[in-house]
DNA sequence: ACATTTTCATATTGATCACTATGAAATCTG
DNA sequence: CAGATTTCATAGTGATCAATATGAAAATGT
């Protein structure tokens, strides 16, 4: 450990020079953008406004960096967890996943796309690692997005014979392609059309008498 | 011109060693697994079994090599073309494109998922024009499947209101979801059952009278 | 055999990669 | 101020990147 954690008992030294919440953000930025493998260190340094030693001391390497960066994408402003549990049915948890995918992808501030979809899709052996572990993310959205399907299915607000699986993976999937539809120029309203054309594929809500 | 085109009046000189398609071939499975910039140099002439100065002669650059090695993909067993163009109606189109796509992205003796998809998704600023290539050549099979839809209503074979953009758009949305998906390790199955609830969106096939 | 042409194998190019060794600068404690 | 501690800036590490310079090897034509 060579930098003291901020909160436990600082020792005298040299202040930090830079903000580190500033420099991750500038980081996640240029990662959304090129990816993991494409963004090099002379990139990041230059973005971040911080020297290699100081970048090494911060945030171990490139490749903690990294992910560090990935948790904070998908740490705010909304997680895929809140529009999944936030959601009145299982549906609405989708169209929010859809449509906030397509907005988020489409960001006038931001590069477009989606850093967990595209930030290492394509690597070398070396980064397989930070392959899968994108991969687990993914599948931990989709995991949780399953559930609530099931969890619909089982509380009678959608038919029997519903298939979470497909209906959570196909979700994904569209997430997916509208990453890289984003990435190759379409539109917010392009993106929401091709959102709201997945939502077709969905079985009808069965209508719940109050009480 | 460092070598010579193989039919023109060919020069007396020393043969070329290598099998110039199996080098391509084995190329491009290099690339369908690992991207373009992430595939390097040393691993390319390995699996090619080619030194560097014939590769240079045979295939120009990097760049060019990487190019063919996805015209290449692209052009068999079964176009994509060809699959649009073959099928009944449009949504069958659809349908061979998607189920094509599952089985392909999921073939035992082939990388998992697309090289179109995903050959050059993030790259540094430097593969700009291979990634803006790529994007060309998926806008150009989702422009052709738009096309056939758009007939397709004009035939009445689908309803007016049918969205030509957004049905197209969420075909190539799905299809490039497979391709993660299958990188992450989803079976064949696992990837059917996605493409048929995609095509659970499309309106029904109007009926029409026999003439 | 000899000249010509083409490709091959070896070794290497400058550039860039992720990463770090070294020592000065800036803070706190006493 | 002096000593301890931490971070900073400079400069460079060996490795690997895509791409080539050089000259020998292997074919044909005469």
């Amino acid at each position: 450990m060579k930098y003291s954690s901020p909160s436990a008992g600082r020792r005298p030294g040299r202040p930090l020079s830079f903000d580190r919440e500033a420099a991750l953000n500038a980081a996640m930025l240029l990662f959304w953008r090129h990816g993991y493998e494409a963004t090099s260190l002379s990139e990041l340094t230059a973005a971040m406004r911080v020297t290699p030693p100081s970048l090494y001391a911060a945030f171990g390497d490139k490749k903690q960096l990294f992910l560090e960066a990935v948790r904070r994408y998908l740490s705010g402003p909304v997680t895929a967890q809140q529009l999944i549990d936030d959601a009145d049915t299982a549906k609405a948890a989708a169209w929010s996943l859809l449509a906030g995918s397509a907005i988020a992808f489409t960001g006038e501030t931001t590069p477009p796309g989606c850093l967990l979809a595209t930030g290492a899709i394509s690597c070398s052996a070396a980064a397989r690692d930070v392959q899968v572990e994108l991969a687990r993310m993914r599948g931990a959205i989709q995991d949780r997005l399953r559930d609530r399907i099931a969890g619909a299915i089982d509380m009678g607000e959608l038919p029997c014979d519903a298939e979470p699986d497909a209906l959570a993976g196909h979700v994904m999937a569209v997430i997916q392609g509208l990453s890289t539809l984003a990435r190759d120029g379409a539109s917010r309203d392009t993106l929401l059309g091709i959102a709201r054309m997945a939502m077709a594929a969905w079985p009808p809500e069965l209508i719940r008498n109050g009480g």
